[in-house]
DNA sequence: CAACACATTTAAAGCGCTTTGGAGGCAAAA
DNA sequence: TTTTGCCTCCAAAGCGCTTTAAATGTGTTG
């Protein structure tokens, strides 16, 4: 069923089905009544193609998902900050196409979405500190939104992050609060920008009690649960051992945890834990009682207000970049407790 | 730069163009190398949509996402499997549109994606063991492959799946092998075909074998850390503990893993543990030598290879259905070992 | 040299929609 | 009665591409 078929069922142009439909004022309600139902009857919907090739609006938001290196698409975390777009995105009637391209044709991807025409917009996922896509956009002209922010672009852009900095300060502050002298920092990838901005909190945190960031315990790595059991392997041999992990993911997390149980050590008592949650919804921080002490933001939520970000920066293109600093919320779990004193 | 200022540009009437472009025959390989060239200098792209529109097909895929209660989109296989889809489409020029939607509008989903025609077919996710999603599909007359199967729908369809019956059934048998007589199953929801099918390999070794299923040891559920971990806190206090579990997601493996050490015990030796693996890119099983011994299979590929499969049957669409049945392969790590004696 | 086949190229229609610029009808105002 | 304005509706152009049918040139043959 086209519109051509619609319009001479109803007797009507097409002129005026297609503006009783789009609820122009230029049509009666009886007849806009008629088409409605007759349309509903008929199941009719408009040829996205045709509309979009009528209208310049594609009516659909890309994702370019870098696929080798660096491992973004297999982010656990993507799945849902999808999710959270996706709920955005339909709300508002806008499809979501997702691209899947090999590190090294990314650049190529970003033009070929803008020449194409089949998207109004662009999410950017884990900018780097300097990252190169975001002048490319600006200098493509096509509307974008980052996930996250590149420290050193100065060009105003529209981003949603959450303030990394603070949390990770707010969570050195609390185990400093509890005694502890000698914590572990289980990083991202510095690359990314996110880990820098972890750091900074932490330093900070311990800089602001005149306590110098040891490097021996700093760490930086990609998420993996491995990671998390390696580092506390590694760090519990030291000679003065860390009595406290501040972990950047749950996965790592479920790795420390791991490492920390084969010890013979208990969580909470010998060794505190605060990690950051993105609550993730097929890994849960527990039931009831969160087991981890943590940082928690959800990164659905942060799907779905940066899609409705980036909708309205399609929708109102002379306006200026709008940015969203989430904070995250200092959860107090069963991983933390007292530094225990040296024997 | 569209297709009238590009051949204006070349001195060229659109037609010539847009066939030295496409690779017709009656353009001299004279004028197809300067058309291709200047095209390329000025980095022109076909309009999608227009071109969408023309051609009356949308080279793209759609793939609809269940979001509510099913929690499919969290699932964490999910990634992978799109990553694998992703790189397929690309590679053959395939765009893929994400529909994320609440459980309840799925048929609407689909009804509106046919009737919008921005997608040439779709990907079918976490097949039910009758799926009315199937026959919808059928009915609509919209080219579609599953991810999976659904037993109880006879009708010819495509689709690619684990032989998860002979995987759990030659677990099953491993675990037998090794004086295993109690063995747990921690299964997905069974309404799940997947779920289903393994129960039968397991039953199946068990009967052939002469063991009845005992269903205070088969349990379903989602595929959680914390429901690995409670089965096991579970099960551990029968009068007669299971000496070994089958575990359907690395996921719970990891929750049985911490319930079984938690317990004092230790894996491989007081118990065994087989556990199937999507293979997952950022849930790798052990580095050289895989932790858990496991029932593999690609989630990635099986991705990559049902899109294929989707792709020849939209450009064969007179074919009859093609189906393909990866088998999974048995990977014996550190988490299996001969029974404990009863003391 | 005319006639033909063949290789290139083109004009124009059409894909299904939106939207501009009118047209027709009718009631109120002149 | 004519004019004006408003309310509905419509014909047709146009979005950027493909593709059919036809036109043009070019070389070959009788």
């Amino acid at each position: 069923m086209n519109l051509k078929e619609l319009s001479a069922l109803l007797g009507l142009s097409q002129t005026t089905v297609s503006r009783a439909l789009n609820g122009y004022p230029e049509v009666s309600e009886a007849t806009r009544r008629r088409v409605m139902q007759v349309a509903d009857e008929h199941n009719y919907r408009p040829n996205t193609r045709a509309k979009a090739l009528a209208t310049g609006r594609a009516m659909a938001i890309g994702h370019v998902i870098p696929l080798s290196t660096q491992h973004e698409m297999m982010n656990p975390i993507f799945g849902d900050f999808i999710a959270g777009a996706g709920e955005s995105y339909s709300q508002a009637g806008y499809d979501m196409v997702l691209s899947l391209v090999a590190d090294e044709d990314q650049s190529r991807a970003y033009h070929e979405m803008f020449a194409k025409r089949n998207v109004d917009g662009i999410v950017l996922h884990a900018p780097k500190m300097q990252d190169s896509r975001i002048t490319m956009l600006q200098e493509i002209g096509l509307p974008f939104a980052v996930h996250g922010r590149a420290t050193d672009i100065t060009t105003p852009y529209s981003w949603l992050d959450v303030n990394n900095t603070s949390a990770f300060r707010r969570a050195t502050d609390f185990l400093l609060d509890l005694g502890h002298r000698h914590i572990c920092l289980v990083n991202g990838q510095e690359s990314m920008d996110f880990a820098f901005r972890r750091r900074e909190g932490y330093a900070a945190a311990l800089q602001a009690r005149d306590i110098a960031p040891d490097p021996a315990l700093m760490f930086a790595g990609e998420m993996t649960e491995v990671y998390g059991y390696d580092t506390v392997r590694r760090t519990q041999s030291l000679e003065t051992p860390p009595t406290a992990y501040l972990v950047s993911s749950i996965i790592a997390a479920f790795g420390v945890r791991r490492a920390i149980e084969e010890l013979g050590l208990v969580m909470g008592r010998d060794v505190s834990v605060i990690t950051h949650d993105d609550d993730l919804s097929y890994l849960r921080n527990g039931a009831e009682v969160p087991v981890f002490t943590s940082t928690r933001s959800s990164v659905r939520v942060a799907g779905r207000r940066l899609a409705k970000l980036l909708i309205s920066q399609i929708e109102e293109p002379c306006a200026s970049p709008l940015t969203e600093l989430l904070e995250a919320e200092l959860t107090v779990g069963r991983s933390t407790g007292p530094a225990p004193h040296r024997t």
